[in-house]
DNA sequence: ACCTAGAATGAATGATCATTCATTCTCACG
DNA sequence: CGTGAGAATGAATGATCATTCATTCTAGGT
């Protein structure tokens, strides 16, 4: 019997940047599909379509790759919020609120697949040091801009007894815990009541604007 | 060069249910201190001064070790806000949701190594649905009885425009978001901190109550 | 004191995995 | 068209780990 037609894909050569993103969108595939303790380097490279040797001639470890990835998923998460916080866009201050929450209960953030890689990575945190380091490098970042916008609607709606960085940390912590929610126990949230839960904390907080 | 003077250790048996209760414990040591990733079994029973063959005897597998683990560790929790919501102690509504709160944030919950525990088995919901199992039954039965205890304070102090269901989903998303804050950012926030920050959640709620 | 059920041990086994590197292949450039 | 810099491959290596089980030891019962 003569081997079976493989269609011998033909190798293909692209610069360094390219195959890193590639090898970085796989490694958040397998992450959201086998968790991060189960995730090998063969699952990651087959699902990026290429050889295991390729993993060392770009991320020279396994560590780093997981590293770069949690890197880009960070980014990606905080940036989006960050950006829309200190947007020229919506210059009215309850439709940034609004915005924001969208974007952070929204289509994109939300799948069940981002959501897996972000808590995946939360749950090494407490073992390994690098992995707190550079979320709580964004998460500060993002905890900043935050504070500041609610410090603005406090100035803007003449809110009295509400500490802009106290109400940013609880809002923040209750978008989280959201997430969690959805991930965990999605049969007994809906996005669509996910937001309203949020919208309802900032209406109790900001009356005049929500 | 004789053998070193080696305190030779002298083998203790025990019946099976003081084994297993030790090695779950010793499982959460090592999984606070290395995580859920590289926590191996030579570490567990290293850590409960026993041999390895030991953890075939009392839990067939490690996913089994791992499983009945997530087990205590998720009663544990839930157990002991079921018991203060029900409780007959602090028959008044206020005292009743302060020592809720109290227990959700205070010492015994948030030591680090609880919350790297909990959090390391949450990053792994979304690839084992077994462990997605075991919590989110615990969950649901904690969330039933906040409902109920919410909907009480809304009798009672004449709330309008509340819903009790959504209000419990947000205020259990808020205190895991303080608890993830803890073990993520522990530099940016107190555990004095969180807790005010889930009492002023709960005062714009029930103004009256609290 | 003796006996034995079954608790505990740990060296051995086999499976899985990250990492290496000699070799092959591509393509931009001359 | 020919070539070499460096991108890509994957079989091989060695390390780590879960699991097994023949053997040893303990303690309660007689």
């Amino acid at each position: 019997m003569k081997a079976a037609a493989t269609p011998q894909k033909r190798r293909k050569i692209l610069p360094k940047v390219q195959r890193r993103q590639q090898l970085i969108e796989a490694t958040i595939a397998c992450i959201a599909r086998y968790g991060l303790a189960s995730t090998t380097m063969h699952m990651v490279t087959r699902e990026a379509g290429l050889s295991v040797g390729i993993a060392n001639l770009h991320f020279k470890t396994k560590e780093n790759l997981l590293r770069e990835t949690l890197r880009y998923v960070a980014e990606e998460y905080h940036k989006g919020q960050i950006d829309i916080m200190k947007g020229r866009e919506a210059d009215n201050l309850s439709n940034r609120l609004t915005a924001l929450l969208h974007f952070q209960l929204g289509r994109g953030v939300t799948q069940r697949q981002k959501m897996s890689v972000w808590f995946a990575y939360y749950g090494e945190v407490g073992a390994r040091p690098v992995y707190q380091k550079i979320v709580s490098a964004w998460d500060r970042a993002a905890a900043r801009e935050l504070e500041f916008l609610f410090a603005s609607v406090i100035r803007e709606g003449g809110y009295t007894d509400i500490d802009p960085g106290e109400l940013a940390i609880g809002y923040a912590a209750l978008i989280d815990g959201l997430h969690l929610a959805l991930l965990v126990t999605p049969r007994e949230l809906t996005k669509q009541n996910a937001k309203k839960i949020g919208r309802d904390f900032l209406r109790r907080a900001f009356p005049n604007h929500i």
